[in-house]
DNA sequence: ACACTCATGTCAGTAACTGACATCGAAGGG
DNA sequence: CCCTTCGATGTCAGTTACTGACATGAGTGT
């Protein structure tokens, strides 16, 4: 058994995630999650770079994610094909943490600056996932503006897939958004 | 004439501009911004909510643009033909600040967290443009996903604008890309 | 027993932001 | 011509996010 208790970064999370819930994000004080934790401020931030940081902590996973499905993509398979089939893989991580990903959308939900931050995280997503199609051989105009719609694809899903009490995979949702924007696409 | 000089908003949004662009936006505290613009720190957050906010001071103006032109739509237009109106209205605009609008962008480009507000402006954008559609008849479904889209549009037009020396407008980019995205949603 | 590591604590400092109150030139009424 | 009011600004004290430097102390291997 060490000298701590473990996983300060976890506990971290589901103090700031609780706060963050009951008063409101501007309303919690870092010293308050840290309290919480049983560590002091200056533990928290070294395990997150800032306050919004610890809602944030699966980026790398969601990006390693994106970029091997896309890279696991037959190549025969469209760029947007590729990229709808690599935010559906997201949608099924995200399934699989339903109560967590609720919770902290609806957290999200309620504070500009954690909207900017996850914001900033979809456009890195975006990025990586640019990068991967380009890896696959599509041009770089192609490869950003196919990534970028489906972000696009993602925010919708994901936004209805929180709106709705349902069941469902995010994963349907995206397949739905994709036939819509088809046709969409097709009266342009 | 006034007690003091005029303008103190522009001041500080110039002053802010070219001291971001020499030291870069974390180098630069708001306090040199005041003195530089001849006013004190509090009086810049009398006009500005935040650091970031002194170069997004146009948000609301390119909100309204937006509107306007897809209330000003035919009513034969699809949802994204509207949009791409929209966005190729606020391309125009931008051509009419061409300078600033490319300073502007390389102070943004070079820090994340004017990237993240950046982000969360253009999302409002979106939220309006979704608004708007709606106001012609489009469906809640349909208006999100076609504003979504464009938005996705607008910033690969954008960034292929800021990247390219040429006189080009960023409606003739739009354009581009429009066309590009029908070819890669009919491969869906 | 000893040194060494590593997660944590302690503490002082900077800078973003906020609320309360003071100041003072201008504008308008009497 | 004075007086009052108003609006933009200044002053100041306080909170909180965040950072760097250094201290501590239990485990780990030798």
């Amino acid at each position: 058994m060490g000298r701590w208790e473990p996983d300060a970064a976890g506990r971290l999370l589901e103090a700031a995630l609780e706060l963050f819930s009951e008063r409101g994000y501007e309303q919690t004080t870092v010293a308050d999650i840290a309290q919480k934790a049983g560590v002091t401020e200056r533990t928290f931030f070294r395990y997150y770079a800032d306050k919004r940081e610890v809602l944030f902590g699966g980026g790398t996973e969601l990006e390693a994610t994106v970029v091997a499905s896309i890279a696991a993509a037959p190549s025969s398979a469209a760029p947007l094909e590729a990229v709808v089939a690599a935010i559906s893989a997201i949608g099924l991580l995200l399934d699989e943490r339903r109560e967590f990903a609720r919770r902290r959308a609806a957290v999200i939900a309620s504070n500009a600056s954690l909207q900017e931050r996850e914001l900033l995280k979809l456009a890195a997503l975006s990025t990586a996932a640019s990068s991967a199609l380009r890896d696959r051989g599509a041009g770089a105009a192609e490869a950003a503006l196919a990534a970028e719609t489906g972000m696009a694809l993602f925010k919708v899903s994901f936004e209805r897939w929180v709106a709705s009490p349902s069941a469902r995979s995010i994963a349907d949702y995206v397949k739905e958004a994709a036939r819509e924007l088809t046709a969409l696409a097709a009266k342009l």
